[in-house]
DNA sequence: AGCCGTTTGGAAAGCGCTTGCCTGGACTCC
DNA sequence: GGAGTCCAGGCAAGCGCTTTCCAAACGGCT
C-alpha cells in the first residue's frame, strides 16, 4: 500500500492537479469552494500527506531547520535545543538535529550534511575554537549562505555570520566584582583556553577583574570543557587548597557542568564547599537547582538564546534583518550557598 | 550565486549526467577511472553539494530518521537522544528531532511533520499513555508502516510497533527487594499513574513486590512525570514521614528527575535525606553522579536504549528484522546513600 | 448585443537527481 | 574474419510537487 500522490487526490476529486495543490498547499490562489470542499474531502478519505521532499524541491525551501550542537546530553546545549525547538515549531519548521561530539571533524560533516539535505538555515552552537578547523567551519558556512543559506551562530562570532552572544565578559567581570565584594582575594580559574573561545572569554574578564582590584588568580589546567573536564581538575584544585592554608580560595570553573564535575571530584577528596573552599559557575543551567551545595553562578538565558538564534534566522529567511539578535541579554550573577550565601529556606 | 547542479558538473567534465551521478553518488555501477578522475576533480572545482532533497525524491530514501521525545532539556531523553545520534550517523542518517514538551498533540503534529518529511524511519521515545490520543499516535503510525515507513517506540509498546523496552518491571522489582533486605517495609510511590504507562508498570511492580513481603505503600499523587512533578510531591511526602514518626520510610519516585526534584522539595522543608526519610529512583542518568546525597535508583542504558531503536530501524529498512531488539537490556540497582548506603569515597 | 476586465481551472514546464534501457565499440572465440 | 559477448556511456523517463501561462467562462457596462 503505496502512498497517495497528489495526482492521486486530484483524480479523485475528478479536479486537475494544480488545483488540487492550491486547494491543499497554501496558495496564494484559492479556486472556488465547491472544488475546495471536494479536493479536501479526497484527500482526507485518501488519507493524503503531502510529500514535503517534492515540495522543496518544487520551491526550493525544505523548511528544515539545521541545529548543531556539540553534545546533546550536556544540559547548556539541550536547553538551548529546547528553545530552538519551540521557536521552530511556531515557524513551521523542522529541527534537523546534530550533535557532533565535541569534534570539529564531525561539526564539519554535520554541516556538509545539513547543507545538502538543504536546510533553509542552520544555526550552530558551540564555542568555537580558534585554528584551522575554525576557519573550515568559516569558510563552510560561507559558501552557505553566498549560494543563498542562512547562518546564524550561538555563541563566538566568527566571519560576518549573526551570532547570538552570551554575556561572557559582562558576566564574568560582575561576578568577579560580587566576589570581590565579599571580601575575596584568592581566586583559581580553570582554564589553559589557548583554543575555545568562550571559556577564554570568560577567564579572561574574569582575571581581569580580579587583578585590577588586586585580587590573585591562579590557574589549574583542564583538558575539556565540560563535567568531565572540571571532575579531573578537582586534584589541582584541592592541591591549590591545601597550599592557601586558611586563605579563603575561590574557584571559577567557567561553565556550570564543569563546576559539577569539580564539586564532585572535591567531595571525593573530601574538600568541602564552601567550607574549605568557594565555588563559583557560570551559565545557571536548570539542574542546579537542585544541586547541593546551591552553585553561585551567572545566569544566561539558555532557552532564550536558542529561540533568539531560530527567530533571526527565520527573519533572515523573509528577507528582513532582525535588529538586535543579542540585545537584552543580559547575565546575571546569582550568589549561593557554594560561595557561601546562606543557603535558602 | 547559485548553487552548481550535478548538470553543472556533468557539462564541465563533459560526460552526461548518468555518468556523473554515478560517479558521485554511489552507485554500484563505477565509469572508468578516466572519467571518474575528471568527474571528481569538476566536482569540486564547482563546490558542488548534492541535493540531498531530489536524491531523495528520486530514490524514494531521505537518509532522514525522525526522532519524537517528550523534552529534550531533560536528561532521561537527552541521553537517549545522543545514543540515537551516534547511532545515527555511523549508518549516515540525520536526526530529524522533535520535541514536544509533553504534549500528545504535538506529538501526534510531529509526528505528522516527520512523516510529511518522508522520514525514512521514525523513532518515537517517550512514555505512552492510554487512551484516545495513545490510539491516534497508533494509528498514525501504523498508517505510516502500512505506507512503507518503519517505526520504532523506546519505552512502551503500542500496537505493533517494535519497542525497545527499558526494563521497568525487573528493576522496580529488584529494587523493592534490595530495599526490603535492607530492613524497610514502609514505602511511599509517586504516583496515581492511570495514563502513563511506564510510571505504572514501575510502580505496580515495586507495589506488588513490598505487599508480598508483607511491606506497605502509601501513594502521593503527582501530576506530571518530571522533575516538577516530584517537587511538587515534597509536600505530601513530608507530610507522611511525619506522619511515621519514626518508622523508616522510603520513597520510591519512579524517575530519577522526579528524585531530584522531590529531594530539593524536602531540602526546603527541612526534611533531611536519608537521616529522615530514604528517596530511590529510576534511570540512572548521568548527572546522577554529581548529586548530593547521591540517589539511590535503577540503572537503565538510556544510550544504548537510544542506540538500539536506531539499529533496529535501521535493520528494517534494510530489509532485515534485528534480532532481540531488548535483549539484554538489564536493570541494575545501584544503591547510594539516599537509602543510607554508605557515602562512598 | 457587444466589449472588456476578471476570475477560474488546467496544461505543462520545471525543481535536481536516479536508473532502466539502448547503443556502439572493443574483445573474445571458433 | 565473422559472429557473439561484454561494457561503458548516454538517453530519457520518471520521482511528486509548484507555478507560470493560457484559454475559457463569467460578469458588468454601455
Amino acid at each position: 500500500m503505496s502512498r497517495p500522490r497528489l495526482q492521486d487526490v486530484a483524480e479523485h476529486a475528478g479536479v486537475s492537479l494544480a488545483t488540487a495543490s492550491r486547494v491543499l498547499n497554501g496558495s496564494a490562489r484559492q479556486p472556488g469552494s465547491v472544488l475546495v470542499e471536494r479536493v479536501r474531502a479526497s484527500a482526507e478519505t485518501l488519507g493524503y500527506v503531502v510529500n514535503a521532499q517534492a515540495q522543496a524541491l518544487a520551491r526550493s525551501r525544505t523548511g528544515l531547520l539545521g541545529l548543531v550542537v556539540q553534545d546533546i546530553s550536556d544540559p547548556y546545549f539541550s536547553s538551548i535545543a529546547a528553545g530552538a525547538q519551540v521557536a521552530a515549531r511556531e515557524h513551521g519548521f523542522q529541527l534537523l538535529l546534530a550533535s557532533t561530539d565535541r569534534d570539529q571533524a564531525v561539526q564539519l560533516e554535520a554541516v556538509a550534511a545539513l547543507v545538502a539535505h538543504r536546510a533553509d538555515a542552520i544555526v550552530v552552537v558551540g564555542t568555537r575554537r580558534d585554528g584551522p578547523g575554525d576557519d573550515a567551519l568559516d569558510a563552510a558556512l560561507t559558501r552557505y549562505r553566498d549560494s543563498g543559506g542562512h547562518a546564524v551562530l550561538v555563541g563566538q562570532p566568527l566571519g560576518e555570520v549573526r551570532t547570538v552572544r552570551p554575556p561572557n565578559a559582562e558576566g564574568s567581570r560582575e561576578l568577579a566584582r560580587d566576589l570581590l565584594a565579599l571580601g575575596l582575594r584568592r581566586f583559581v580559574v580553570l582554564g589553559r583556553w589557548e583554543t575555545w573561545a568562550t571559556p577564554r572569554e570568560r577567564s579572561e574578564a574574569f582575571t581581569q577583574t580580579v587583578v585590577a582590584a588586586g585580587g590573585s588568580v591562579d590557574v589549574v589546567p583542564v583538558e575539556s570543557f565540560s563535567r568531565d573536564g572540571g571532575y579531573d581538575a578537582a586534584g589541582g584544585a584541592a592541591a591549590l587548597v591545601e597550599q592557601a592554608a586558611g586563605e579563603r580560595l575561590c574557584v571559577f570553573a567557567v561553565a556550570d557542568v564543569m563546576a559539577i564535575g569539580l564539586m564532585a571530584g572535591l567531595r571525593e577528596r573530601g574538600v568541602r564547599v564552601p567550607d574549605d573552599v568557594l565555588v563559583a559557575g557560570f551559565d545557571d543551567i536548570p539542574t542546579l537547582r537542585d544541586h547541593v551545595p546551591a552553585l553561585t553562578t551567572v545566569r544566561v538565558p539558555l532557552e532564550e538564546m536558542g529561540r533568539r538564534a531560530v527567530l533571526a534566522a527565520v527573519a533572515e529567511l523573509d528577507g528582513e534583518e532582525l535588529e538586535g539578535v543579542d540585545d537584552g541579554l543580559e547575565a546575571e550573577v546569582v550568589l549561593r550557598e557554594s560561595t557561601g550565601a546562606a543557603p535558602s529556606a
